[in-house]
DNA sequence: GGGCGGATTACCT
DNA sequence: GGTAATCCGCCCA
């Protein structure tokens, strides 16, 4: 058990507009998911931010709707999980209002309760800096599966909380986002959101801006 | 109905 | 650095 006192975010933390100004504000907060009476918690270190149908990168570009990106049009605060080449199960954030399919990645945590449990779920022997590095990681450890997308972050099951933990702005850096070459001049925008220095964020160490 | 490729990871040399 | 693993979603026919 831990003994800070988490609040849960609601509604108004992601109904806003600003998906770039959510993914920053999501770093240092803590993700927290409880199945089958398994707590698990971890921080934030790492976030991707896909802004709607004019960003390339994003499964919705061209406002395009499927089966699949149909849960970006959801209400904010939902939970949008979609398999990545056939193995890794990644979570992402849908923000704003219903018609805009915004939605944050959430890309690299570290871990804070629950650490047992995540060993069993991702079949390591020790809680190295890989446990909750990476997209696919992340979910892994925190048994977030494909089962959940659509499911809302503001029950009980799994949700994001704070414990008024802010990091300070200097240590927070913003860089491209991994893995979307594809998107050409939409990849080199500056959507990724990290903590400086931290050793669960993915990709190569980024220098001191 | 078929073919292609991916918002990744781990293990190989 | 290179690449296998692995399969659903997406697009085209």
């Amino acid at each position: 058990m831990h003994t800070i006192a988490y609040q849960k975010l609601t509604s108004d933390f992601y109904d806003r507009p600003d998906v770039l100004t959510i993914a920053r504000e999501l770093l240092g907060k803590i993700i927290v998911t409880s199945f089958n009476g398994e707590l698990t918690a971890a921080r934030i270190v790492e976030t991707e931010a896909y802004a709607g149908i004019t960003d390339k990168a994003s499964h919705a570009y061209g406002g395009r709707r499927t089966a699949r990106t149909e849960i970006m049009y959801r209400e904010a605060g939902t939970a949008y999980v979609y398999l990545c080449y056939g193995i890794h199960q990644l979570f992402n954030i849908v923000t704003d209002k219903t018609d805009i399919p915004h939605a944050i990645l959430i890309r690299g945590a570290e871990p804070i309760t629950g650490i047992p449990v995540m060993l069993r779920r991702t079949g390591k022997k020790v809680a190295d800096f890989t446990l909750t590095r990476g997209p696919g990681n992340v979910s892994k450890a925190l048994g977030i599966t494909l089962a959940h997308t659509g499911e809302s972050l503001l029950g009980d099951d799994c949700y994001v909380a704070s414990d008024g933990f802010v990091p300070a702005a200097g240590d927070i850096i913003a860089t491209p986002r991994i893995g979307v070459d594809y998107a050409g001049a939409d990849a080199l925008l500056p959507y990724r959101f990290i903590i400086r220095n931290n050793k669960y964020v993915s990709g190569k160490v980024v220098k001191s801006a």
